[in-house]
DNA sequence: TGTACATCAGTGAACGCGCGTTCACTGATGTAC
DNA sequence: TGTACATCAGTGAACGCGCGTTCACTGATGTAC
C-alpha cells in the first residue's frame, strides 16, 4: 500500500505534530512510539520509514513545539503587547491546557537530562524566546537581562502553579507573578 | 538472614535516602527499584518488606528531599540572610550539583503528572518554602506575594540554566536572576 | 536463664508486560523503455 | 501512451530487554514457656 510522495510527507508531518502534542502532555519518556504513531492514526511498524530512531523524532517534535511557542508569544506580543503576552502565558487557561504551549514549563526538568542534539534544539528555542521578549509589542528594545528575568519568572511560576495540588495556591502563584511582571 | 529491628529501620532510611538522591538526579520514571535498592547496597527483592509499592517510596523520598531543601534554605537564611540564600540557590554549584538540592527545579515538570499523594507531599514542601522566604534572615516578615515571585524567578532561572547547552547563556541566566533578586 | 519455635529482612529466580526496534509481507506508486 | 518492474509507505508479528512485582528460600532475630 505504498503512498505518494506528497502523502508520505503529510504523514511525516502528522507524526511530528502528534508527537509534539503528546510529548508536551506526558513528557518524553512516557510517550511511547506506539502512542505517538497511534495519535497520528498509524501503527507503530511504519515508524522507521520516517525517522532514524525515537530520539530523532523527539528532536523534531521539540523543534515544532518550539516554533509553536515562539509563534504564539510573537503573535501575542504584536497583538496585545508585552503585557498581553505575559498575561496570556500566566493564565489559568495555559496552566490547564490539554497541550501546554510552553515546552520549558512542560518539560523543563526532563530536557535537562537529554542528549546534545535535543539540548541544542531547546537552547535555540530559548534564545529566540529571549530575543522576542527583549522587544515589546511595538518593536522597541528592552534590555536582555530584563527579558531573562521575565522569562524565568514566567516559567517558574507556571511550573510551581502546576505542581501544587492546592487550587487556591496555584491561582495565587499565577496572579502574583502576573501582577509583579505587569508592574 | 533476618536483621534486628534497629538495623531494619536503618535499612529503610538508607533506601529512602538513596531514592531521594537518585530521583533528583534522574527523575522518578528513570529511577528503577533495582537502581534505588542497589544505591542503598541491597538487592531488589527485599523492597516489599519496607514499602507497599514504588509510589509509596517515591512519596517518602520526595518528603525527605523536601525536608532537605527546606533545611538548606532555612540554614542559609539564618546564616547569610535573604541575599545569601538566594545567591546560594542561584549558584553554578547548585546548577551543576550531582544531586540537585531543589526538587522543584529538578523534577518540576515530572511532578505535575504525579498522583494525588505525591502532589500533596510536594504542595506541602512548596508552602513551607514560601513561608520561609516570607521572612528574611533576621525573622522580619516580608510579603507573601514577594516570596512567591522570588521563588518563581529562582526556580525558573534554574530550570532554564539547566536546559541550555550554551554554558555562557546558562551562567548569564543565573547572573541576571541573581542581580535582579538582590536588587 | 535455656530451649523450641515462629517471625521476617534480605536474596535471587521468575512472572507478565510494554518498550524500542526489526522484519517479512502487501500492493499502490514511481520509473525505465 | 502503455507495459514491466523496482521501490517503498504502511501493517502486524516477533525480538530482546528492563521494568514492577511475586515468591520460595535462608538463617538470624524475637518470643513463649
Amino acid at each position: 500500500l505504498r503512498k505518494s510522495k506528497e502523502e508520505a510527507a503529510r504523514t511525516r508531518e502528522a507524526i511530528v505534530a502528534a508527537a509534539s502534542d503528546l510529548i508536551r502532555k506526558r513528557g518524553v519518556a512516557a510517550s511511547s512510539l506506539n502512542d505517538m504513531m497511534a495519535a497520528a492514526g498509524l501503527t507503530h511498524g511504519g515508524f522507521y520509514r520516517h525517522f532514524q530512531d525515537k530520539e530523532h523524532l523527539v528532536a523534531e517534535a521539540l523543534r515544532a513545539a518550539g516554533d509553536e511557542v515562539v509563534g504564539v508569544v510573537s503573535c501575542n506580543l504584536h497583538g496585545s503587547g508585552r503585557k498581553g503576552a505575559i498575561a496570556s502565558y500566566l493564565s489559568t487557561a495555559h496552566r490547564d491546557a490539554a497541550v501546554p504551549t510552553c515546552l520549558f514549563a512542560a518539560l523543563g526538568s526532563e530536557l535537562r537530562r537529554s542528549g546534545k542534539d535535543i539540548k541544542g534544539v531547546t537552547s535555540a528555542v530559548l534564545e529566540r524566546l529571549l530575543q522576542l521578549l527583549a522587544t515589546d509589542g511595538d518593536g522597541r528594545e528592552t534590555s536582555r537581562s530584563q527579558a531573562i528575568v521575565t522569562l524565568s519568572t514566567m516559567v517558574g511560576a507556571m511550573v510551581l502553579a502546576r505542581i501544587t495540588a492546592d487550587q487556591a495556591l496555584s491561582s495565587e502563584i499565577l496572579a502574583c507573578a502576573k501582577e509583579h511582571l505587569l508592574e
